[in-house]
DNA sequence: ATTGTGTGAGACAAATTGCGACAATTGAAT
DNA sequence: ATTCAATTGTCGCAATTTGTCTCACACAAT
């Protein structure tokens, strides 16, 4: 479970020649932590791809001049890089998925950019070539930055505070769902090494400590709230961020 | 009938092996305004709620790899999110549902897509977990604002008083209804996690407290009064406000 | 007034959680 | 291998929160 990935950042290209898609899709994607590039057409794309180094590409079909499809049986004899396909029209992708172009997913519009999202982390995570870890990236919530690598958290004000591993796993699985509520259980299968029979509340321990270190007031925690008889939950707007 | 129209769409995770049926529900639930997501088997499922905010779960338990039974008994124990269960055969169904895994309700295939939005609808009103999480916005009401998110509420003259968490949800029913008299019934459905068996009455203490915070007189009150006979009511102009 | 039902307030027990203490374990340096 | 420090799991106990119960009282209808 501890696989170290590499620290590079996915690059996803968006090829669509909708404007106001691909400067949407782009924002949200590089907001969550993810390099973007976009093209209009299938010879942007093609240029793109060979100036820069790229992880997975995200295609729309339905473009004027040489089709996306076309572009997208290229990528699939040529190179290694995943592709995701998006379509307008439902009733087209089952024809097109019937083509056996090469790609690795689909995805209708109108989208999910959050499904989008999802997808993509989940292709190019199945996909050798494409390192892409979600562990290892920076997340902005409160006051404070998580710097899962380091197991740090830095503060706005500047200080920098470490965490042990444990810490670190709890923290990241709390930011993984801000405003819900995580029961004992699930803070126990994702957070510690159990050994079958586990003590219920070890993780009531790691909570405390990580409350000392990240809330102003330890006992009358604003960020990391107990919910009486449910779990914990982490009350602040979390956000990725690029490595400070 | 939600007229502060949650800030959050609910999102749906649609998990069956059969492609067709993944992109067609997929697309009926999307037109009908839900968020959805979908995957081919138990592992992506995981997947998927560990890095997405689920709201429901509609699950298909026959299918190949892991058992869906068990993610089905995985998510009850581990986790808040409501699961629907889908097979194929009503034989089946009895059976399954004799095992008690922890399903909030079953449908049986072939099946009419309006049937089973209604009933994902059902379930997830009915679900205090999920309908509350994100709901962080702060109401001003008589002398007071409530904070959801820490689980307080100040009074105009500066003092904060802190709330437990049963007394924050049901404060933030109470404010979502004003000048509606609310039955015992509907606010142990949403208040109180009841296990089977609840005191019908269990709901009277909780109000009892809640007075005791908010009213200046809490053995005649003024802001959460009693319809004798029907139940409760909050007879307060409630208006949404900024974080103070 | 009397009767029956619903409600309020306090007492109480059960369940849950916070926190300090400590032992077991791990990891690094010697 | 040994030592030492940091980390982490387990436990005990006090405090908090919650559900249930009891009894006195309020309300409506005889």
């Amino acid at each position: 479970m501890n696989r170290h990935h590499s620290p590079v950042i996915p690059h996803v290209l968006i090829v669509d020649d909708a404007p106001d898609i691909r400067s949407s899709l782009c924002q949200y994607l590089k907001k969550q932590g993810l390099h973007t590039s976009s093209a209009a057409d299938a010879a942007e794309a093609r240029q793109t791809l060979s100036e820069a180094h790229i992880d997975l590409v995200i295609l729309d079909i339905m473009m004027p001049g040489e089709d996306g499809l076309s572009l997208c049986r290229w990528m699939a004899a040529n190179t290694e890089i995943p592709v995701i396909l998006l379509t307008a029209m439902a009733a087209d992708m089952e024809r097109i998925i019937g083509l056996e172009v090469g790609a690795d997913d689909y995805v209708v519009k109108p989208f999910n950019p959050r499904e989008l999202l999802a997808r993509a982390r989940a292709v190019m995570r199945r996909h050798p070539a494409t390192a892409f870890t979600a562990e290892s990236r920076c997340r902005r919530f409160d006051k404070w930055i998580h710097n899962p690598k380091d197991q740090t958290i830095i503060h706005h004000n500047g200080s920098t505070v470490k965490l042990t591993s444990t810490e670190n796993r709890l923290l990241g699985v709390l930011l993984d769902h801000p405003y819900r509520v995580l029961k004992r259980s699930m803070l126990l299968d994702r957070v510690m090494r159990r050994e079958e029979k586990a003590y219920d509340r070890a993780i009531d321990n790691q909570v405390g400590r990580l409350r000392k270190k990240i809330e102003q007031d330890p006992s009358n925690p604003k960020i990391l709230v107990t919910e009486w008889g449910g779990g914990y939950k982490l009350m602040a707007e979390v956000e990725s961020t690029e490595a400070p």
